[in-house]
DNA sequence: GTTAGTGCAAAGCCTTTGCATTTGA
DNA sequence: TCAAATGCAAAGGCTTTGCACTAAC
């Protein structure tokens, strides 16, 4: 998995700057669900002269390389994670705190793949984000 | 179901101006998920003097009071679509044209419901979307 | 007659882009 | 060397807000 990491700048024609590398590390040792803010002042405890541009741009390759995956969770500003060491999960969001758990059911993907065949659809991706109220806020 | 429509203003102690009656009657009679953008654009065939802002008010109020749902598929403008005829669905969207088809399937309900409270969470609202191509896309 | 609502334009956010400068291969 | 990448600032797209004017109650 960590060669995957590596070799996707060079084996795309990109180069391998000290910038894209300082976000990329960062943000694979990062908790999940990360803004592109919260990723920026990350990398630049690391890379003081980091750029929102540079942020911005990377993550746009890591999500075009299948490295990461974006969402959008309804408060304006996208979240973006590892796709590596994990395979699909759903959302549990808090609408009070903000704090989001993450759950797999492998029942309701089947029947969300199902559901969609049956109306002629050719799946590539899904997700489902249930909003309500985590344990320590209700 | 038209009651709640017509007192949702005065029952809040809201006016009901012309723009803010034109726009809840075109809204509700028009296709779902619709942007705000064509929301002001169907009404100004109406009312040729509303404002966006006014639209994008209404929208709010409408939300606030139950009567429209706001979901965010993901090309960064919110689709509203009315709450009063029709119950819980989800949506299947093509990620070549844009098309949006939906669905129901109580037993996903259930299981989301299942999954939530296993995981001490209160539900409030959930979404699930389906991206991938379409009958005459694929 | 008051107070809330409207329309316009300006401002706010998040994200992308243009461009001169820097840097990796 | 030299095209690609960076950083800054400016621009873009959607949405909200400030404010003087208008209209509902």
């Amino acid at each position: 998995m960590s060669e995957r990491v590596d070799r996707f700048l060079p084996g795309r024609g990109l180069k391998t700057t000290r910038q894209r590398q300082a976000v990329v590390r960062v943000f694979l040792h990062s908790h999940r669900h990360l803004s592109a803010e919260e990723l920026h002042s990350r990398v630049r405890a690391v890379y003081p002269r980091i750029g929102y541009a540079t942020v911005y741009r990377t993550l746009r390759l890591l999500v075009e390389a299948g490295l990461a995956e974006e969402r959008q969770f309804g408060d304006g500003r996208a979240r973006f994670e590892s796709a590596l060491h994990k395979g699909h999960h759903d959302h549990l969001i808090c609408v009070k705190c903000g704090r989001i758990a993450e759950f797999e059911n492998p029942r309701i993907e089947e029947l969300q793949a199902t559901a969609a065949r049956r109306r002629g659809f050719k799946v590539r991706s899904h997700k489902l984000e249930i909003y309500g109220l985590c344990p320590q806020c209700r």
